[in-house]
DNA sequence: CTGAAAGCGCTTACAG
DNA sequence: CTGAAAGCGCTTACAG
């Protein structure tokens, strides 16, 4: 440790930069304290982490697996945790899965062969096999974006969100509606799926298995099964894709048809998307409080790193009415 | 380290793990370097990074600065970084700097905090004051996205696809058009702009200054400058917005003042997200290697932490025409 | 009030 | 062929 020019010796100085403001003066006089104080912040001395680390065998970081980063709410919840953790003292990194098993398994192993203190999955399976195994090895995690078993997580309510867009549509006179589920091993299109299915249900409408496609998350997937829809029979009078992405992409599939969008079909999105806005005909969609989910993500993982007890936390949706559903909007 | 219940000496065993395949005799004897081996992948054991980068001082961790991950672009560049990173044994953690000064530089000092063996900016201001000073620490760094002064980077040739860009619109007979410039600090909006005003200057067509004005570069910038520059008088007849999200900003500006894209007026953007072919018009665009820019650029950074000599990488744009300029395609 | 020792888990040059 | 020592930069309980 450079900070030796004041001829103190090591354990001296990192006691005083330790000490809590309030108890400064049982780590060395007033005028010590002071001039190591001063010297440190003049050289801009920051003790090397590996070596605190290894000594503390506490690394103070924090493994994040999300399915894509390139994904942005994904990204925006990643955003959230990056700010939070820094008022934590922990460090994140992040690292790409892809949501498929093998990898995330592989970068499991590799957070934690990098020594971190605990994991935010963004990809869980609904499953939970996998994470199964994690807690398994006692490994502290928490989950975002989507829930698993018991597991503590931060969540947005996506059923509440699946219910109000299925009674907005339902306010509006569709009764043939068909809904872009997104991948089946996730808790967000699941909930989504469910509070709108059953928004249907208790109006005396049980949309038909044919009517509900999975589908992957991103535009092209979500063009895809879209496609698969229209030329499905009738098409629907109104669709209902698990998040926007997915439903940029049903423009896009509803446009080669030879329908439009809001005119001829209604289509709704979730997560309200920096994008959904912005389009030529304005999404109607669920804003899901994405950079809170993050940070409220970091924050249970810091309080059960200290061995507290946590609750999973849902976070409530809001439902945007724009002109792809309601041209009047 | 755990496997010690071989009975070894920790050194014998490090030597084994370190030898490479062929000179594996001189580590230790055959059938000591098996029972070395098998027992470590029998217990996946991996060595404490924290241990090792004390002791090497060599920490294999590259810190990675972005204006913001929710950016699509950013995020599929840092994808490219990180897939290429674990192939030189490189680990990588992003942070976003929101292209503010003060965060650039309290990142920059994070990561060096954490020991990292070099930086990748994707955030640099094209005036390189910054950059200046952390060359001047000795720090090992490349630039990707952007690039300033004469350092190391990986870009795509926006010149050039700015010039494309102008070529098409021409070649479609547009004669008064705008630019929504990006942020005057960085490179990718200077260039694609210098490009596209080029090529008009070229047929001799001066872009009066009033059309071409800088954004953000997310989609509320694309609409507010979009909707500034339709304010000014007579529209132009196209748009050139250096970027997708700009692009799309421009769609919402130009909807809100009763003008159809691709049948009224002609836009174009940049980069070829993903969702540019999906949109209700598809958008014109200019296809630059996201994933193969941060690929390049964490290969470079690893050539330069071996103290090679490295050049900077201009990668090649595509022009992908769409139906937002050519209601034929 | 301050120093000195021990030890976190490694790697490397050296000795035997 | 293998062991033993030194040391990377810290922190912490202990001694004086």
């Amino acid at each position: 440790m450079l900070a030796e020019e004041l001829g103190l010796h090591v354990s001296t100085v990192s006691r005083v930069l330790h000490a809590k403001p309030d108890e400064s003066h049982r780590a060395a006089s007033k005028a010590t304290v002071e001039r190591v104080r001063r010297l440190a912040d003049e050289l801009g001395y920051r003790p090397n982490p590996h070596a605190t680390s290894l000594r503390t065998q506490r690394s103070n970081l924090v493994g994040v697996l999300v399915p894509r980063l390139s994904d942005i709410v994904l990204a925006t919840i990643y955003e959230g945790i990056e700010e939070s953790a820094g008022e934590h003292g922990l460090s994140t990194f992040v690292t790409n899965t892809r949501d498929v098993p093998e990898v995330q398994r592989a970068r499991t192993d590799m957070v934690l062969a990098r020594r971190v203190d605990g994991i935010i999955f963004g990809d869980a399976y609904a499953d939970a096999e996998f994470l199964r195994e994690v807690a398994a090895r006692g490994v502290p995690f928490v989950l975002v974006s989507r829930h698993a078993g018991d597991y503590p997580s931060v969540t947005c309510d996506d059923y509440l969100g699946g219910r109000m867009v299925g009674e907005h549509l339902l306010g509006l006179g569709h009764r043939d509606v068909a809904v872009v589920a997104g991948e089946p091993y996730a808790s967000t299109g699941i909930d989504r799926t469910a509070g709108f299915a059953d928004a249907y249900a208790e109006a005396g409408i049980e949309i038909p298995g044919h009517r509900i496609l999975h589908s992957r998350f991103d535009a092209r997937g979500g063009h895809e099964t879209t496609a698969r829809i229209l030329a499905d029979g009738e098409p629907p009078s109104a669709i209902f894709a698990v998040n926007d992405f997915a439903a940029i992409g049903a423009f896009g599939a509803v446009r080669d048809y030879g329908l439009r969008v809001g005119a001829d079909i209604a289509v709704a999105g979730f997560n309200d998307t920096p994008l959904a806005a912005e389009l030529p005909v304005p999404l109607t969609t669920v804003r899901s409080p994405m950079h809170e989910m993050g940070r409220r993500g970091i924050d249970l993982l810091a309080r059960l790193l200290q061995g507290e007890q946590v609750r999973s936390e849902r976070l409530r949706p809001e439902l945007v009415v724009r002109a792809s559903t309601d041209p009047r909007a």
